[in-house]
Formats: structure tokens, sequence, C-alpha cells
DNA sequence: GGCCTGATTGTAAGCGTTTCCATTGGGAGT
DNA sequence: ACTCCCAATGGAAACGCTTACAATCAGGCC
């Protein structure tokens, strides 16, 4: 199942099997159509890496997320794709489960696959991963870490500017103590969300609380962070989560220790993914737009002959979007 | 950055280096600090289509979901995924929106990356491409579609058991009226579920309705499909989802049109996805142990030497778990 | 001192495609 | 009838790596 074996079936050479199968050069219809028989009663199938090894240009994009099973990663290799797939590349994703260790794999392995460009959309980073990507001289596009290089574009959210509006929003409904719920802490963009948030509610003198899921972005993760956060002698009238698939979480516990949300707690997510207006009540949460960042990476990704430097930084500034998971705080 | 220019940096040849990259072979310790150090300072990284046209095997499984947005498959995926990554397999996944047209591309682009092995998690299908895979020697996993072969086995899931169970539990609790929300309702094994649902219905001599959302598995096909059935005249007591992921929009729905669930009308799901607990209310569904699911195809696609003939034919019993979204039709 | 042995390392033949050049027939032009 | 040219094909060199198989070298033994 050769191209040779075709070749010899067909009574041709090798090349002109090879330009049958691309539809490159020409070849005498009657020839063609015995190649293509040839390969098919074969049932031949092209050898991608010789392929690919033999020819240099690479029309495969490499994309890295943190959790694939958060819609929100999931929305933004779709609109990545489906951008990818008009201009005729493909795209293959990878996940770390938010480890750096797995990123730094999973990047390798998209070198060695000699991608054409590389959107790393993850929340931890390796430092010696920033060099050793620019140094590859591969288009790469970081959402939420890394910094802009020669080859180096990056996406980011203001963070600070949706929590600030949804805290602010919180406060001139009355709330004023509120909590926090993250999960990987630890982890650089994470960090500083959990910052802002408490450097945010200093600001308006409210009193805060923090807690982190251990290690696990899901519902399950915010539902147990909610758990601990009601064990705990401090009563938010507000729990802010950093994501929604967390917040799903939040609610589900709130309800199931007989709150009622949001008449007694209110709670507010963050990425505004699908889910989140099916959720019951609506969630309150920031809207991030996750297909067009899947159009910029794209963007910084694909050649595109006609702009010649393209942005090297793309921000963008997330908006509160008020629906039913957040009222005033009980009287 | 290729092998031969570490070796020449190295000062040795490039069979050494290959020696050392790949932990195969013996090589003088002093000789393997000094690739090691050239092949940092070079940044090489291995090509890897280049690796695997020239050694033979390749230890990558090839997975194809219908909807990689449906947790449904994400979930499978990440089980075989795991069992994968401890017996030293890596495993790419691909999509195809339930268009039987990209199952072929699909499948044939991971023959053409020589995959060890290939699991179909689809509800589409193209009969000559089971033929193809068969005449392909890889062997093969199929989810809820095709047929058993010399390489390829199946998994299924006895639907009907699961839908019998639900209409069963319905009708015993005084349902009458029943509506059955799906997708895509042209393909085989999502037809052969509506169609199991009549079936079952005609049984209990209950009044039935199917609706079929526009090709689109999500919660928002659900709500759609629940609005268009709304919109009839008929007005179920009960409506039964192909699946979780659509009845968080059917529940969605009927809560915006002011019916309560499951006061005014019971909902279930199927699959028990994660997300199916987080519901609210919580959703009455048909586990389907997607672990497990994921276990068995890799087992099915790992050569594991010590057994030699592997079953053909996994069924799977799926069992009813009620939760909150069912109850008594109103008086 | 010659020879065998085992540890290291080098040589070179693929692996399956693409692609640049060269080759081969005709048919058109004169 | 004789160039010229173009369309259609074949030849063969990469592409970057793995892997027998060969070669080299330093001891160790007789």
């Amino acid at each position: 199942m050769t191209l040779e074996e075709v070749a010899r079936r067909a009574g041709v050479s090798t090349a002109t099997v090879s330009r049958v199968l691309n539809k490159a050069g020409v070849v005498r219809e009657t020839t063609r159509k015995r190649v293509l028989q040839a390969a098919r009663e074969l049932r031949y199938h092209p050898n991608l890496h010789a392929r690919t090894l033999a020819g240099a240009k690479s029309n495969t994009l490499g994309m890295i997320v943190s959790n694939i099973e958060n819609p929100f990663f999931i929305d933004i290799f779709r609109s990545l794709e489906s951008a990818a797939l008009q201009r005729g590349y493909e795209v293959v994703v990878e996940h770390t489960d938010y480890k750096s260790s797995r990123l730094v794999t999973c990047a390798r392995a998209m070198l060695g696959r000699r991608v054409a460009g590389l959107a790393a959309i993850v929340s931890e980073m390796e430092p010696s991963l920033i060099e050793e990507l620019t140094e590859s001289d591969v288009p790469v596009v970081f959402y939420d870490v890394g910094l802009p290089a020669r080859n180096i574009t990056n996406i980011r959210v203001r963070y600070e500017r949706g929590m600030q509006r949804t805290v602010e929003y919180l406060y001139s409904m009355g709330h004023r103590r509120m909590a926090f719920v993250g999960h990987h802490a630890s982890l650089g963009p994470l960090q500083a969300r959990k910052k802002t948030f408490i450097e945010t509610m200093a600001r308006y003198s409210g009193q805060v609380q923090f807690t982190a899921a251990l290690n696990t972005d899901s519902p399950a993760g915010g539902k147990q962070a909610a758990h601990e956060l009601l064990a705990s002698d401090f009563r938010p009238t507000a729990v802010l989560c950093v994501n929604d698939f967390m917040a799903l979480g939040v609610i589900r516990e709130l309800r199931d220790q007989g709150f009622s949300v949001p008449r007694d707690i209110s709670v507010t997510g963050f990425d505004n993914i699908q889910l989140s207006e099916f959720s019951n009540p609506a969630l309150t949460t920031v809207n991030i737009p996750r297909r067009k960042i899947g159009q910029m990476a794209f963007e910084a990704l694909a050649p595109k002959e006609s702009s010649g430097d393209r942005p090297r930084e793309f921000v963008i500034d997330p908006e509160l979007l008020v629906r039913e998971s957040t009222g005033p705080p009980p009287v």
C-alpha cells in the first residue's frame, strides 16, 4: 500500500501517481483514471508522515488548552478550527490539565509535528518554554500568559475590569461580604484573578474571603469549594466564581444546603459559556468573546501575506452580563 | 535543527545521537552528555514525521467523535486517553459534527497518520467506510454503529432497555402523554432511538409525539425543540430527551414558558453526564458508563499480547437514575 | 605478541512522498 | 521533411530519522 505499488499497478512512475493524487501538474485524463483506479483497488492511503516529510510546508496548526472539559476552551477551539478549515488548515488539540509539565511536553510534541503555528490557550506556564518557543520561530499565540516576542502574539483579557465591574455591581446592590471561588490558585493568571478580587474589594472596604477548590476546574470542584466556604464561619452574601463552569457547581451546593440563589446568596461566573444561560437560575457573568478570540488566534498564526506586521497583542475588555443569579442581599 | 547538525556539533554520528535521544542502545556517559548539550544548544526538536516514517510502529491511537461539545464524548475520550497514556500511547481526537462526510475524511486522515488503532464514537456512518476500515487491518472500535469484523470491535448500549425502563417508570407514575426530543433524526442510531421510543410507547398505548431539533445536539437545540413541541397542540406531561445535553435546554425552555419541572412536566435525559447532577432540577437520566466504555475501547485497540482473541462485541445494559426532574403528572 | 571479546560508535540502507529536471513523442509551423 | 515546442511522463535526489551491520579500540587471556 505505498505509492510505488500503486505506480506499478497503474504502469506509471511514482511521480505521476503523486501528481494525480495531489491534483498538481498535468496528467492525461486516461492515465489519471488508471491511477485512481489502481489506488482504489489497492486501498491506498497516502502516508501522512512521508508526505509532510517530503513536502516542506505544514498546514496544521496546534492548539493546547488547559482543560478540555471546560466548554470555554472548546468554544475557542471550535472558532479557531472553523477559521482554519476555511483557509485549508487543520488543527490538532492537546490538553494539559493545568500541569505545566504537560504544557512543555505538548508544546514539544507540536514542534516535533512541525505545526505551522501554535495557540496556547492555557493558564499554566513554564518560563523556559517561552524562550524555547521564541527560538523555534514558529508563530505562537498565547492567551492569558506569556509575553509578546518576535513570533509571539498575545491575547489578553482585562480580567481586572470584569472583576471590578462585577464587584461594583454587587456592591452597589448592597453586598458587603463576598467570597471568591477559584481553582489552581498557584498558577500565575489564576492567582492574579484572586489578587484582583482582593484588591478590588479592598478598595470598597468590604469583607472578603478566598476559597479555591483543590485543583479541579469543574462543577464538582465548584461544589466542593462552596462546601468548604460554607463550613467556615464567613457568611458571604455573594460568591464570585473564577469561571462559569465552577459557578454551576457552586450554585448546586448552595441549593443543596438550603440557600436560594439569588435570594440568600448571589453567584456570578466568568466567561459566559453557553451553559450559563441554561443554568437555573441563569448565571450573571462576564462575557469573554470566545468566538473572536479564536479568530484572532487564527489571524495571528496564519501567514496572511497582505498584512505585513501583525499586531503583537490583542486586549479584550470584557463586559458584565446581569442575569438571574444575582440580586440584592437578604435584609 | 536536524539530527545531523546535532551530530556534527557533538562530533559524533547521527546514529549515536539517535541512540542518545531514544535512550536506546549503549552510549558512553561522556558522549551522551556531549550530545545532549549539543541538542540543547541547537534547540533541536526531533521531527516526528521523520521519526515515525523511519521506525515502523506507531503508538498513536485515533479517536473520532460526533460532537466535541457534548461532554458525553469528552468523557469517553478522557477515559480512553488515560488508559492509553498509561501504556505509552498517545491519542488524537477529531470530530465530525455528525456529518458522515467528515467521518470519512477523519478516518482517512487517521489511516494516513498510521494510527495503531481507531475508535469511532459516532452516530453517523458511511457503509463504504466499514469496508475501507476492515481492509485496512487497523484495529477499530465502533460505538453505536458498525458491525463486528476481523479487526472491528463493537461497543453497543442497549438503548431500548434504557428507554423502556424510562417509559415504564414514567407510565407507572401516571404519565400517558409523552414526547421525545432528539436531533439528527435521519442518522441510523438516532433514528433507532426514536423508533424505540415510539414502539415502547405503543406497547403502553400512550399518546406520543416526536420532535427533533434541527441538527443541533446542544442545550440550544433542546431549547428549540421544546419550543416547537409546545407550539403544537400536543401537551405532554413528560418529555424524554435523547441525551442529557439536550435535556438541559428542554428544561430551560419549559421554565421560560412558565412550566415547572417536574410539577407540570417531567423531563428525562440519557447518558448521565456530570452536568446532569448540576442541573436544577437534577436530571433523571439513564446511566451510560462512559469511563468503562473508554477503557473497553482501549482494550480492544491495544495489542495486549496475553489475550489472544479479544471479544468482538461489548454490550452494555444501562440503568435508570431517578433524580429530581421527574415526578407524577399534574392532576 | 596475537587473538578474542565486549563496549562504543560509525556507515548506510531504507521509510513513502514530493518535486526538480530530463526525456519522449507528437503536432504545428515553414 | 525538418525544426521547435509543449504536453505527458519518468528518474532520482532530497526530507530527517531509525536501525541493522560493520568497524574500531582497549583490555584481558593464553
